[in-house]
DNA sequence: CTTCATCATGGATACGTTTCCATAGCTCCG
DNA sequence: CGGAGCTATGGAAACGTATCCATGATGAAG
């Protein structure tokens, strides 16, 4: 900017105004300034720019897992176009469900000044973010889950709704004997078995704790162990809710594998789910409008936005294709 | 940072030393700076350091298309995973296809004062580069596409080769009126054109103008018209080459409403393609593989690295799943 | 005891902006 | 014709950090 300043015979100051389109400069001076820049080829400095007392950096950190679940790659889509059309840059960060990786992130980006945070929260506790996040305490909004130990607007989908209607289906269908695919440590399956657990109870169905079925790590692998196991036992389930589109997949290669007739429902939709053999019923929810409240959410508190913190639930639907609407055999 | 000073009763110089472990202090006095640091809740402003004069801004940015788009995903995934090793975090910005929006958004990074940029650039002309990158030139890498109108790095797959093998294997087959679909607007499927006609060259077969199919915009819904189109032509093809997922996607839909008995080979793998009722045989590359080598080499450009540009191509393969084994009927 | 090296600390400066205040010239009005 | 108000411009300061240089104290070596 100097240079430029240099060049067209100015002050700083003018060539400031003439960027900023800000106060009154002739227009021939203007124009001065404008060939200057050009030759020179300045373009501002926005770092320099946030540096100044009461100017944020017009940058936000998007702290989420592995981009390569689609669901964290919609959220992540939805949340840069809201914020770009918003003049908002979005630093990526991928901590993958680990607590002290997270931690680590969150500061790295708190240190890059950041005027805000949309964070998708493993299940730490995220007391850490009010020491971490300095004295003027970052706007953050939680999405998909909500963190421990930490409050904030936070968006999230109909979990124990959808688990509930998924259950519902089976049961409408004639199935007694329902199993069910949880990860522990989320918790969105958590609260997809309570809406499972509730429809059961609701249609007077006692819960077979035998076909609830935790696994630790949530895999598509783990879930086609746990799908084999289930179907060769004794006393196979007639059904089977698995509440993440990982676990899905594995439910359906072991019974692909097993040639078993077993009636499945997914939460969570996935590409080509209408393609294969028997096309997959799931219960899902539009994980694009999740990213773009928690964007719309975060850039009104970065606005000033001083009203109590939100808790906003999008819905979740079924759709039948066919694993869903099997009677039981 | 000089609240800390003033509590710990110490000069900024001193705070600065103790932040960064650098330069002699007495450790009771360090003792009293790190108590006044978390007494305070302080925070190295990352901005602020890389104004500083010779320091990099420790962020690079990283510009490519929707990522919804499982190539993208992978490509982002991979990237942010080298650079964050490296202590670089990553500004992500998306420009879908549009020239006018990936150039403000080079700006709009540029701006941010990033390390280096990686670009999956579209067919415009990039000479916009010089001029935007302004005096310093700030080092970029190409991925998935050369850039024309301007010289760097570039990160690459064996489109051509690819394209040719997976011809081959359908000529291998018994296949003779072979069609392709093509996105003319991306470079990477005209390169597997160029494999498929050498292919067909070298098995002495001509190729039929008719059988190659320009789709303007490379959508599933094209590919999907294209392939009905195709297949109730008076003379169809018996095998189809389609260049892109989404493109195969597309012709899968298509032949399966027709209950048609076509070979398919796509370029590039997805996700459940071996659970589909044939199985679908593709060409495909390591995309996270992709995203890392242009991380490392932009890395080495930032390091200074003034080696001449590099042209990387990682290799495609075939993989044989079901759908590019049938034979002709 | 003097000189010199070393240690611990601090002051000033620069990075690139923008905002606040100042100044000079001009126009308009009483 | 003098001052008020406006226009166009410029100077100085501040944001938070790290580097360069300086200073005083301490101890070691001669």
């Amino acid at each position: 900017m100097r240079d430029v300043a240099e060049r067209a015979g100015v002050a700083l100051v003018t060539v400031s105004r003439v960027v900023n389109g800000i106060g009154a400069v002739r227009e021939e001076t203007a124009d001065r300034v404008h060939a200057a820049i050009s030759e020179i080829g300045y373009q501002r400095n926005e770092i320099a720019r946030s540096l100044r007392p009461g100017q944020n950096s017009l940058t936000i950190g998007l702290l989420l897992g592995d981009l390569t679940n689609p669901f964290y790659a919609s959220l992540a889509k939805a949340a840069v176009e809201v914020m770009a059309d918003a003049g908002y840059a979005v630093l990526l960060s991928t901590a993958d469900e680990d607590p002290e990786v997270e931690r680590r992130a969150v500061g790295e980006l708190i240190g890059r000044r950041v005027a805000g945070l949309i964070i998708v929260p493993d299940q730490g506790d995220h007391a850490f973010l009010r020491e971490v996040n300095g004295h003027d305490q970052v706007p953050v909004v939680f999405v998909d889950r909500p963190a421990t130990g930490a409050e904030a607007d936070v968006v999230l989908v109909d979990n124990e709704g959808g688990g509930r209607t998924a259950t519902q289906h089976l049961v409408d269908h004639g199935h007694r004997r329902i199993a069910i695919l949880v990860a522990p440590s989320y918790y969105t399956t958590g609260r997809r078995l309570r809406g499972y657990r509730k429809a059961l109870r609701h249609s007077g169905i006692d819960v077979d704790e035998a076909l609830v079925v935790a696994l630790p790590r949530g895999t598509t692998e783990e879930a086609s162990a746990a799908t084999h196991a289930l179907l060769t036992s004794p006393n196979p389930p007639t059904a089977i809710f698995s509440t993440t589109s990982f676990l899905t997949e594995g439910v359906l290669r072991a019974s692909r594998q097993l040639g078993a007739q077993v009636a499945v429902v997914g939460f969570d939709d996935f590409k080509l789910a209408d393609m294969l053999p028997t096309p997959v019923t799931v219960v899902t929810s539009d994980t694009e409008e999740l990213g773009r409240r928690a964007a719309h959410l975060l850039l009104d508190r970065i606005d000033g936005g001083t009203a109590p913190f939100q808790r906003i639930v999008l819905p979740s639907q079924l759709i039948a294709r066919g694993t869903g609407e099997t009677a039981p055999r």
